[in-house]
DNA sequence: GAGTGGTCTAGACCACAAT
DNA sequence: TTGTGGTCTAGACCACTCC
């Protein structure tokens, strides 16, 4: 028997919709986890509570939820319930830090702000943003080290509009940024976008990183995204991989 | 109500088994494959048919196949069937081919054999390979053209058990290379892992790649794996990117 | 029309965690 | 003991492909 939904459920239209249920429900689901209804670390009701709110069979809303958990947001404990995914747990299944050493060890870096201005996107920066050109951005470089030796020189472009009050004096930023993002700006990291290439070493990179100037460097330009689709940060990390290498599974 | 197996079905064992069973299922379609009895391209019996002769339900079986599709290991074709997935097909939806120009193009380079050679592996070679040192491999150095342009200089290591005859005489190997291993040898690739890392180019690569000794290279170093698990190759590749990019996305 | 995968339902029972 | 997710069943009907 096909049941009719009568009352209003959030996120799900009314009108007609030829997406498969499942679909309708997992983007209902996600659109309160952006608009904060449900926080990193809450748990969510259980699942049969959920498909008799949005009036689905136990089954369509359990699919509803493995998309979510196969895109990390979610994560399941046996016996427990369902949680919206922590950053920092995030960052153990996820590869978000893909470097590491050559002996497999890994480790969040430190990192020590070198310098941050404020000031206008410029084009390029705007296009990597997805914001007007002219925006008000902020601008860091940050040095991180592993293992006390200096390894990634570290270009950050922030959208200030995202990070309201953030570089109002000094800058002292955390070494894991995603889960300060969540913590202080409620920010929830979806996705990122990576380009690599190997360029040369410019000066002031070679003296940071003590290394001789135009020697090879593993460049990471990264772009990424939160759950609303917005570009949180755009991210150029130029590394010394002498005794340290990007690892990347191809499934 | 719990149905007993009393049948022997392929790759299912009858003693307590304590994993679930669309695991077992899935493992036993993948060995049935490895083995060779569904090859690339292969259509296999429905589901339905298939859950009956496993003696398992519909729901179980579609999960298991479901977990071979998440691999990119089958294909569903709606109201056709589904089909063990040619490297072809693969090589779109799987990013073995990460390099990609910096206007976004997309292609398979052209590959030239510069040299190559027989031999017996060493130390490095057999445990990147996997096989006992001394074991017979064969090394090959090739080129790659990206529109006229060299790009790539790569090296592969192949232990020669698994490609019998190859490299009798003079050696033409394609671009696609993984697409030649499962025509010729039926070896199917399921996964491959890499390490990246900015090198400086040296003598034969500056003049094989037009550029200067000491250029910044980008090292792509790359072992596969086949569905039985053993290690098809390992590749070195070092690629120019002035004007290309490697590039990932973070889920 | 026949056969395939795709969606959805409505339960049952098991395994795990907290009380 | 209660509530949660995890597994499994046994159907129904829809959408697509091919004959």
């Amino acid at each position: 028997m096909r049941q009719e939904r009568d009352i209003a459920v959030p996120g799900l239209s009314k009108a007609a919709d030829h997406r498969p249920r499942y679909i309708q429900v997992k983007e209902s689901v996600l659109q309160r986890i952006a608009a904060g209804e449900w926080a990193a670390g809450d748990v969510l009701p259980s699942e049969l509570s959920l498909a008799q709110a949005y009036g689905v069979a136990p089954g369509t809303m359990r699919k509803a939820v493995d998309l979510l958990v196969a895109e990390n947001l979610l994560i399941r404990r046996h016996g427990k319930g369902t949680y919206v995914t922590t950053f920092e747990w995030r960052s153990m299944v996820w590869n978000i830090f893909r470097l590491e050493g050559d002996d497999g060890s890994r480790a969040i870096p430190s990192a020590r702000v070198v310098r941050h201005t404020r000031g206008k996107a410029s084009a390029r920066e705007a296009a990597r943003l997805g914001v007007p050109r002219g925006e008000r951005i902020l601008r860091v470089v940050r040095v991180r080290h592993f293992a006390q030796a200096p390894i990634v020189v570290e270009l950050l472009a922030l959208p200030l509009a995202l990070f309201p009050g953030m570089a109002a004096g000094q800058l002292d930023l955390p070494p894991a940024l995603y889960e300060f993002y969540a913590r202080e700006f409620g920010i929830v990291i979806k996705e990122s976008e990576e380009r690599l290439r190997a360029v040369a070493a410019n000066s002031e990179e070679a003296g940071l990183l003590d290394i001789a100037e135009g020697a090879p460097l593993l460049e990471i330009d990264r772009t990424t995204l939160d759950v609303r689709g917005r570009v949180v940060e755009w991210r150029v990390s130029h590394c010394h991989t002498e005794r340290h290498h990007y690892r990347n599974r191809g499934a």
